[in-house]
DNA sequence: ACCTATTCATAACG
DNA sequence: TCGTTATGAATAGGT
């Protein structure tokens, strides 16, 4: 369609091929256009000319992105493809994982038992009794060592009272002053007993642990 | 060019949409061929219909990928690298619910509890005396039911042997046939007992539940 | 860039 | 979907 007809090959003179390219550019990029307007299909175009020149259309509809994405769905090819179908699978492996993990969890409370035997439900009534003892003694050996921080604590208070009040007597001695309220000293003294509030324990909600301890507030919708 | 000219709009008919579809497919490949041949151009063209029909044309001496890598290169969008990511934050996000699963876990098997302080410990302890109540009820009410069920089929089967003596009886009454191995049935009876070996219980491995209840089988490598 | 003779693509129809 | 054909569009080559 021209002054005469071209045989399609390679233009060989570079200038040539260059006016040839940015026509024939123009032209079924015009061509794409139409094809998105008069059978609302959705079009990527890109193109790279013998000097690398980058051109590209796509519909308005959408993005090249989007086309690529659906590129890959349809034709399934490419490496991408196979990565992401992978990182699905770890995905949902995962998932199940999870979701076999709070099982557990709440079978741990006492919930969701319906499923177990005999056997399962003796394994694991043993194992709780188990762990409340290993959570006994782990709590006992916690108090017990807090008692000897506070008790060291107190001490060192006693000591530094007396010291005071040793301090305190020289002064009078020295300068004849009596102290008005010997009283005052006591808070130091109360202060130091401090560890009895340890014990005061409130009682604990139905699962204390999920907040206690942190858990439970997971985004159950990603497992 | 046609039989008349057309107005560069939506096709409304959907049948002659389809078939100008199909031609002007057929011309614009047509024309991206000849681009790459003529100009020793790169073309990717990438086309779904209306009807979500997926064509494409790419240059001979290249793939689409590498014209989507190319086209990375060259506008600096990123065509995968986001969906990647979100995949590899959800990804750490559902590890790390699993880790904090499985702390959650071993907390309540007893182990792993230096992190925590006596509050905490307080509540564990007392969410697992509870728990081990709901195991116990539970074992004994399964056992129970499981007992219950045992004794109907003993009462069957004693039934049984009941009319069955009495039928032998029958039979001796009337051919005056007399019975050489009368013990024969006992085992009848000893089988019908056979909710005596659920209470046979072996003794359970220090974490039983692990094989018992199917889990701690989940690949650890994955989370 | 523009021009135009010429070839090509395709709309309408069977 | 396929073939035909009149017609408008695209463009090769020249300026």
């Amino acid at each position: 369609m021209g002054r005469g007809k071209i045989e399609i090959k390679k233009i060989e003179n570079a200038t040539n091929r260059q006016v040839t390219y940015s026509k024939r550019r123009a032209g079924i990029m015009k061509k794409a256009k139409e094809l998105t307007v008069l059978c609302d299909a959705e079009v990527s175009l890109i193109m790279f000319s013998s000097t690398n020149k980058f051109s590209e259309y796509c519909s308005p509809s959408t993005n090249t992105k989007a086309i690529f994405d659906r590129y890959q769905n349809t034709t399934g090819i490419d490496l991408w493809s196979t990565q992401y179908e992978k990182m699905q699978n770890t995905l949902k492996h995962l998932k199940d994982i999870n979701g076999n993990l709070r099982k557990e969890i709440r079978q741990r409370m006492g919930e969701d038992l319906d499923g177990l035997g005999v056997n399962e439900l003796r394994g694991l009534e043993q194992n709780l009794d188990e762990a409340v003892k290993l959570v006994r003694n782990r709590k006992y050996h916690v108090i017990s060592t807090q008692t000897d921080t506070y008790k060291k604590k107190v001490k060192h208070t006693e000591e530094a009272h007396k010291k005071l009040c040793h301090e305190v007597e020289m002064k009078e001695e020295q300068y004849g002053f009596v102290d008005e309220d010997p009283g005052s000293y006591e808070g130091h003294l109360a202060l130091g007993n401090g560890a009895a509030h340890m014990y005061a324990y409130r009682l604990q909600p139905s699962q204390p642990n999920l907040q206690v301890m942190g858990y439970g507030i997971h985004d159950l919708r990603l497992a």
